[in-house]
DNA sequence: GATGTCAATTTGGAGT
DNA sequence: ACTCCAAATTGACATC
């Protein structure tokens, strides 16, 4: 709570604008570095290097983590996949190697980010909080990127005094929270616009029907082709109303100059409608 | 105890 | 092979 109460991250609101799974995702990755979804390039260079030494000896660390973990582990049932290997290498290796030898054990066995317990005096089996100094930090951060570059994500985890894997984590879930906000956003407006062209229907259906009376109510010579005294709602001058099914070709000519002598006159054939040609949409 | 929040985990796809 | 990320999920904790 009061962690994401604000969604205020800067991101343009709007509808085709929100990112989707695969275009959002392709608008933060790049080649070489990493870059928001603003497509602000943070950092070019892209060093994350391990020696294969450092490697082993983390793994082996990481090996001894397993065992801790799956006593220790709030959840208990973590499976350590190839994929975790991978994590452990990073969380412990990767990002801050400076003190990965300085904090292997005592993350590995603590599990809990060693200073929440410190300021809380809370066992190690209890879920991390964040303190609301370091939520505001890292939203600080996410306003300026939505996504970290290593150096970035070192930075700020020595600046929290967390682990680089846990600031990474973090911001991932902000950005599937903030998705997840303009997606009900999205939703809402597509909503409006759903009732908004609703309602034009039900409004265009029932001048449809007061026209069709209308014509109905009609004496008869009234009947007569009634397309050709179409009269444009806008500008009020008398279209042709020319295309139609009935009076392709002479249709227009045959209104053209001679309208002002009355409409008996002027049509031969009758003229059907046609949405395409309205005259409305000349004016 | 039901529910919501959130850190952490797992899985799979994409890029290099 | 490796990294990064999104999406889905899990489980601890807080709130009611």
């Amino acid at each position: 709570m009061g962690l994401d109460d604000s969604c205020n991250t800067g991101l343009v609101l709007g509808l085709g604008l929100s990112p989707t799974p695969n275009n959002y995702n392709h608008a933060i990755k790049k080649s070489s570095g990493t870059v928001d979804h603003r497509l602000i390039r943070l950092d070019p260079s892209l060093t994350l290097s391990l020696s294969g030494e450092s490697y082993k000896t983390k793994t082996a660390a990481g090996a001894g983590d397993q065992i801790c973990r799956q006593t220790s582990s709030h959840s208990g049932i973590s499976s350590f996949s190839s994929g975790r290997v991978k994590r452990e290498r990073e969380i412990y290796g990767g990002d801050g190697e400076e003190e990965a030898e300085e904090t292997t054990e005592r993350v590995v066995c603590s599990r809990v980010s060693d200073d929440h317990e410190d300021e809380e005096g809370v066992s190690a089996r209890k879920k991390l909080r964040l303190t609301k100094q370091q939520s505001a930090v890292l939203e600080d951060s996410f306003k300026l990127h939505s996504t970290l570059n290593p150096k970035q994500k070192q930075n700020l985890a020595r600046q929290l005094n967390l682990r680089p894997r846990q600031v990474e984590v973090w911001f991932q879930n902000r950005r599937a929270r903030t998705k997840l906000k303009q997606t009900e956003v999205d939703c809402e407006i597509l909503k409006k616009c759903c009732e908004t062209l609703t309602d034009e229907n039900r409004r265009l259906q029932k001048e449809l029907q007061d026209l069709k009376a209308l014509k109905l109510s009609q004496p008869f010579y009234m009947h007569m082709p009634a397309a050709t005294l179409t009269m444009c709602p806008s500008c009020e001058r008398l279209g042709g109303g020319g295309g139609g099914a009935g009076g392709v070709g002479g249709g227009t000519a045959a209104v053209d100059g001679e309208t002002a002598k009355g409409a008996f006159s002027i049509v031969t054939k009758p003229r059907f409608y046609n949405p395409f040609t309205n005259p409305s949409a000349a004016c």
